[in-house]
DNA sequence: CTACGATCTGGAGTGAGGTCTAGATCAAGT
DNA sequence: ACTTGATCTAGACCTCACTCCAGATCGTAG
């Protein structure tokens, strides 16, 4: 790891110089393992060009794409539904619409998730609270209640 | 489902008589299956008590602890760990600290996620508002723009 | 030239978290 | 007694999202 980013960053650090698998993966937090994987899933939006060697040149658009991807994943977008964003960025305009439909969808997930969050951490702090209490007290109160 | 749900309700709506399965399935959110495997994997607080006939029925407490489980589960928290949780409250009084510092590393976990959320919700909605307005100027200006 | 690390392919394996099946039993209504 | 629906057990099976392996190839440094 250490050579091919030393050889990318001695050469040009703002060009756009097509990285290695290693190097993308360095910049978005997923494997190379992660990456063939999504690549054989249809999940980028191109087939990533591929040095004289077979060896897989990734251009700043993918890249991005992926940072998108990753945003997407982690914040609960399954595999399936991120294809079919990406086929529907493949074909082209035309479909902006669907594509909006589909990104607002899951916005609207991702805030539920975050008010269903929100309420757990109420339920955990108010329980953090009471074995605080607890232990602020002294041990010796302690009776054992199943709900405490 | 109607027949026991009804006898539960007919008899009394707020007594502590113990549930069936499928009363506590209702009542969690989980489904029987998930009841009788968190049982099996020792993430239940007691055993259940039976019924003669070999029926779990589940006292007021136990419906408690498995709510508390659900809302752990739902923030992320991994089987192994509730299971942890679990253990220490069966052991009884004298490891609250050990508790406490459990679930307080959940609840800063929880806050991370919630943060991570929040920054993936918000660049969704950038992009979203990117589709929005495009839409707005209508369809003619959709030049293929893989970042968008 | 040789070594060594990074990458290649296809396919098998993993871990988490359930879910489902079969075949039997229980309990309530008619 | 009969039917119907809920429950029982043990264990097989499933989905998801990777992860890892074997065995070959590439490409740079020494």
């Amino acid at each position: 790891m250490i050579t091919s980013e030393t050889r990318a960053e001695t050469r040009s650090e703002t060009r756009e110089e097509p990285l290695s698998i290693g190097e993308v993966a360095a910049r978005t937090g997923l494997s190379v393992h992660a990456l063939r994987f999504y690549e054989r899933e249809g999940l980028l939006v191109g087939p990533v060009r591929r040095s004289t060697g077979g060896r897989r040149r990734y251009a700043a658009c993918d890249v991005e794409w992926l940072l998108i991807c990753v945003k997407l994943r982690e914040s609960g977008m399954p595999l399936a539904e991120l294809k079919r964003f990406a086929e529907l960025v493949r074909q082209g305009p035309g479909n902006e619409a669907e594509r909006l439909q589909l990104l607002d969808a899951h916005r609207r997930r991702v805030d539920a998730q975050i008010t269903a969050l929100e309420e757990c951490r109420s339920v955990i702090t108010w329980k953090v609270d009471v074995y605080a209490e607890h232990l602020a007290r002294g041990e010796a109160a302690g009776l054992w209640d199943p709900t405490a």
